[in-house]
DNA sequence: TAGCGTTTGCGTACGCTGTTCGCAAGTAGC
DNA sequence: GCTACTTGCGAACAGCGTACGCAAACGCTA
């Protein structure tokens, strides 16, 4: 049932009665061990309790649900990620924090997975959100604005990480060319003027790369939610 | 296995054998009941195929695959959005039109659920990024930079879409309380001096509704991708 | 040492899911 | 009527998350 977030509710820690065998963290371990291998998908409640040499039901003295266990490896993934060197300048350090933060969830695509089905926020996230406002400091924004700015450049970050990969089947390689075939059937019908003449008009940015792509477009934004005093 | 988008593989409408007793369309209609009525969750073959009166394995001669279903679902929904009147100011026709859409999500919430999950273009996707092209055509830029606009602007608008709502899990409504506790506690714990700042400080768009926050952020947004020329 | 309260380990089972298989049923052309 | 072909669908399979109930293991007290 789980009627409150899994963060609220601590481990109980009672000393007393049989003592456990394993802590949520062993268990969140071995489970972030199986994403990483082969997905979240992969995560069953019999897959980690095999790979743990124990059984399913185990594991729900640790964790009530199954989904309570995707926030723990959520946050301490988002825990794993350290921040670049700041340089002073705030806004490049702006967004060099959202590159890094792209560029781990390229390394671990499961976490971007779960952050879309399960967007609860635990004590990393908050610390992320933390660290962000830290670096606004020197803005003028009221707070709120800024939490705001913070909010949009997250999901900004998780639209062009979704964009950018292959796509989460495992075997479904090949369907980011599936969009773009749908795109370029629709641009050849001839009903859709708008969308031909986009594809034919050359691009400005052909040579870039995905990082920089993700960092001007980043700049943008936040160009628009903090403009210059 | 369902090798290609369900768009590029067309019904295969070959007149021979025995005639088909529904259609895709009468299947993605009951299917889109349920999920208007219960969530998408509550979608499920067997409650489909109960609906039109027959047994769930009937259905996979019309659909590979659920999640082809779930495309299905998507586009349909999407078809069902008509767009505002435009003013003749292509700024606020934008922003008019994704207002619209995010007013549109929150009438069928299952429709960003289905998004978030199977992020694939099907036709009426395509007239969506075709309609937003036309209203962005005064504007200078590439036709690149446009459609860079366009999924960065979708994309925003999925995010406040999912942070606006209470949240997925039928009986879990309070679970945005949840997230607040969570940000609470670490407000109050002291060790995260930059966030109790924020929240301290005085908001300046508390008397604001979601429409107008969206429609603010928007053209903030947009005038950072899009600026005036 | 024995008993007790308390907690964990976990085999088993339930209901549910998406999907496959094989065969019966129905239609068009020869 | 026969053949080619397609659809309808009951039954079954493998897998899932989860609840229940009892055995096992510990600290405490008598």
């Amino acid at each position: 049932m789980s009627r409150q977030s899994i963060w609220l509710r601590p481990v109980p820690e009672s000393g007393l009665g049989r003592p456990a065998e394993w802590s949520r963290e062993q268990i969140t371990a071995a489970a972030m061990a199986i994403a990483d291998a082969e997905g979240l998908s992969a995560v069953t409640m019999r897959r980690i309790a095999a790979a743990l040499g124990t059984g399913a039901a185990s594991l729900y003295r640790h964790v009530s649900t199954r989904d309570d266990l995707v926030d723990l490896m959520i946050d301490r993934a988002l825990g794993d990620l350290d921040p670049p060197m700041e340089t002073g300048d705030w806004r490049a350090d702006v967004v060099a924090v959202h590159l890094a933060r792209l560029q781990y969830l390229r390394r671990r695509p499961w976490v971007l997975d779960g952050i879309l089905a399960r967007p609860a926020i635990g004590p990393n996230a908050v610390q992320m959100i933390e660290d962000t406002l830290r670096l606004l400091t020197p803005h003028s924004a009221s707070g709120s604005t800024k939490m705001e700015a913070i909010t949009v450049l997250a999901g900004l970050l998780y639209t062009i990480a979704q964009h950018e990969r292959p796509r989460d089947g495992v075997g479904d390689q090949e369907s980011l060319a599936a969009q773009m075939a749908v795109l370029q059937t629709a641009v050849c019908d001839g009903t859709h003027p708008h969308l031909a003449a986009a594809f034919e008009q050359p691009a400005p940015h052909v040579a870039e790369s995905p990082d920089e792509r993700l960092s001007r477009i980043l700049a943008l934004v936040l160009d628009g939610l903090l403009p210059e005093p």
